[in-house]
DNA sequence: AAGTAGTCCTGAGTGC
DNA sequence: TGCACTCAGGACTACT
């Protein structure tokens, strides 16, 4: 569910509970989520320190002081929950314990943080730090779009000659990391491509311009998340969604926002995945 | 090789 | 109020 500006958010919002703090104590309430928790996982995690929190696509990563690094996958139901940190960053008292609170991590600090996922698509796993970059869910990510490597001339290059619709290219985290359906729906419709178009039939000079606009629509999630950290004294801790406005994801049948077009939004389904677009003004 | 279904799971929403 | 049905933001595997 989570996409790469839920992800940051998330991860902003567990900084200050987490990065610095030794991990006091572990509670795993089931041998797995997607796949099984690494061996001993508890064990390996007891009185870590976690140096650096840091996110790659839609996975944070805590580097550990023993050289070993926690990759965390929210999946599509996945949620954190900080209660209890001392230092008055987080207010709110320890939930009780709720249905698919999966693991929890009590911190030296007093904070608590809780991995609640109902549908189990998350995924959490161990590795070297220094392995991480050739981990097998790291390894075939394509360039961060917030980052260096993700330019115009890379993204003509990699769409160049594909077959697949626009909308299934940019899903395809080979291509982009961090991207899910719903930003690939608002990033096509400010860039007003069809998500039916085939990707190695766009002009270079369009594909060109997706670039900044890709970066923008994932700035303003990221912007609108931020906001919502503020509200962490009045809020419940919850972290992994916030209320954020789309132009077309879930406006079917709505009017296009676009000045002057007039047009409905409307959905198709890619590759078993809800597309929405303006049917006037995506082409 | 590339592109597309099927799959894992629970919960929310809808219609009868 | 209950039941059946559809759909969901991810991503791997197995097909054509």
């Amino acid at each position: 569910m989570p996409e790469l500006p839920e992800v940051e958010t998330v991860r902003r919002g567990l900084l200050p509970a987490m990065e610095g703090v030794v991990i006091a104590r572990m509670e795993v309430n089931r041998p797995d989520l997607r796949w099984p928790f690494p061996e001993r996982m508890a064990d390996r995690l007891t009185g870590q320190r976690i140096e650096r929190l840091r996110r790659r696509s839609k996975y944070i990563l805590a580097d550990l002081s023993g050289g070993e690094t926690l990759l965390i996958h929210l999946g599509m139901s996945g949620r954190m929950i900080v209660s209890g940190d001392p230092l008055g960053v987080f207010v709110h008292d320890h939930p009780a314990a709720q249905k698919h609170d999966h693991v929890v991590f009590h911190m030296e600090n007093g904070a608590r943080v809780t991995f609640n996922d109902p549908r189990r698509f998350g995924a959490m796993d161990l590795m070297t730090t220094a392995e991480a970059d050739t981990h097998k869910l790291l390894a075939a990510l394509g360039p961060e779009p917030l980052g260096n490597d993700f330019h115009e001339d890379y993204l003509v290059a990699a769409l160049a000659g594909r077959g697949s619709p626009i909308k299934s290219a940019l899903l395809d985290q080979r291509i982009i990391a961090g991207l899910g359906n719903i930003y690939v729906c608002e990033a096509l419709f400010r860039a007003g491509i069809s998500p039916r178009r085939k990707a190695g039939r766009i002009a270079s000079t369009r594909v060109a311009g997706m670039v900044p606009i890709i970066r923008k629509v994932l700035q303003d999630a990221i912007a609108a998340g931020g906001s919502s950290l503020k509200d962490f004294r009045q809020a419940d801790g919850e972290l992994g969604y916030f209320q954020h406005s789309f132009d077309v994801y879930g406006r079917e049948g709505e009017g296009c926002r676009r000045d002057g077009c007039g047009g409905t939004i409307g959905r198709i389904v890619q590759s078993g995945r809800s597309s929405f677009y303006c049917l006037q003004c995506q082409r």
